[in-house]
DNA sequence: CTTGGAATTGAACGGTCGTTCGGTCTATTG
DNA sequence: CAATAGACCGAACGACCGTTCAATTCCAAG
């Protein structure tokens, strides 16, 4: 036998993408065989070969996509204006943003180690695009002394490490819900750079 | 042949463990092969068993020494007396020790899903114990009014993230040295929960 | 100087890995 | 309704995996 019916690569490519996924999240690149992606799948190993060329590509792509979504949909939501007002939405933009796709967040910052040269250089300099957002934001407020920062690139850093962190607690349907823990980061990203908020 | 002039379990044994840290560190525990570990320390692969009975307690036993290790250090380190004072010694803490053991960092932090479930349970109860920590901190601080915390786990979970992200990019030589870094840290670490500091 | 245990080798085990490929069937196009 | 394009199967490739084990050599104790 071969080629059932109702396959279609219209619907068969996403779904081996969206398998890669979980499982490289999960269990991480390295652990996962492509014969576990096909069955996930519900297809034989080598059809995975026909979406996509090995499983280093695979990889690549994945942590792409979602580092370019990622700077897209933060200049699609940068309010503009003061830097107080633009720090509180980039926090509340990041949480909300890498709790939409734990996988993909999980993958891009744990597999940096699983691509080749080629793959890292490329991913690398994504990820620095998105690192000199919240730096922008900071030496913004810094120059017009409304924040205190004492360096602005730790600054960055510090924030979106702890941003990030919310990822590896947070679970749906917990003591808080997401606004309720943007609220709470928020407050804790101005207080970092010494700018007081109301309601203790 | 087989026992080489020179061999000796007591250099070898800490051999072995030093090569798996560093090579699971680099590359994940998944990626990496009992061969690849004996060939560092210069042995053959079966020879590794004289040490460990399997890879994965070569895991389990590299992370539960982390864990205690950073938990006993802490009660070592820890001044006692005011909050504020108690927090600004964590933050250093923190950072100054991990920044040490980058490699076993790195795995008790990337590695956790390569742990079988008896293992995964240990390791997350050293993981909480030391979570602990700054919660039990936070709580001292807000309860006499010194702090401003408006959740104590998450402002917990918030520090411990925005500490242990230094490692993502501390390089020694780097344009701030191990004490500015503690610096500048500890102050972004007090301004998160509401103390302000001298010296903008 | 002998002897026994410890450290190690290297071959071997069954299994899995990523990838390739010839063949086969289905859906679509003309 | 015939032909073509392409989705898929399943077997096969050589390589490598974690682990075991008999054989071998060295070191230390008596």
């Amino acid at each position: 036998m071969a080629r059932p019916s109702g396959s279609d690569a219209g619907v068969t490519g996403p779904r081996v993408r969206a398998a890669a996924e979980r499982l490289f999240a999960r269990h991480g690149y390295a652990a996962v065989s492509m014969r576990q992606i096909a069955a996930e799948v519900g297809i034989g190993a080598g059809a995975l070969y026909h979406y996509t060329p090995d499983k280093q590509t695979l990889l690549r792509d994945m942590m792409r996509d979602h580092l370019v979504k990622l700077t897209t949909a933060w200049a699609q939501t940068d309010p503009g204006g003061d830097a107080v007002t633009r720090l509180d939405a980039f926090a509340r933009f990041h949480i909300r943003f890498h709790l939409d796709r734990p996988d993909a967040v999980f993958i891009a910052y744990m597999e940096l180690r699983s691509l080749e040269p080629d793959a890292f250089a490329e991913i690398e300099a994504l990820r620095k695009t998105y690192e000199a957002v919240p730096e922008a934001l900071l030496r913004a407020g810094s120059a017009t002394g409304v924040m205190q920062v004492a360096d602005v690139k730790l600054a960055g850093m510090a924030l979106i490490a702890m941003l990030t962190g919310v990822n590896t607690w947070y679970r749906d349907g917990g003591r808080l819900d997401r606004s309720a823990v943007e609220d709470v980061y928020a407050r804790m990203a101005l207080g970092m750079v010494g700018v007081q908020t109301v309601n203790a």
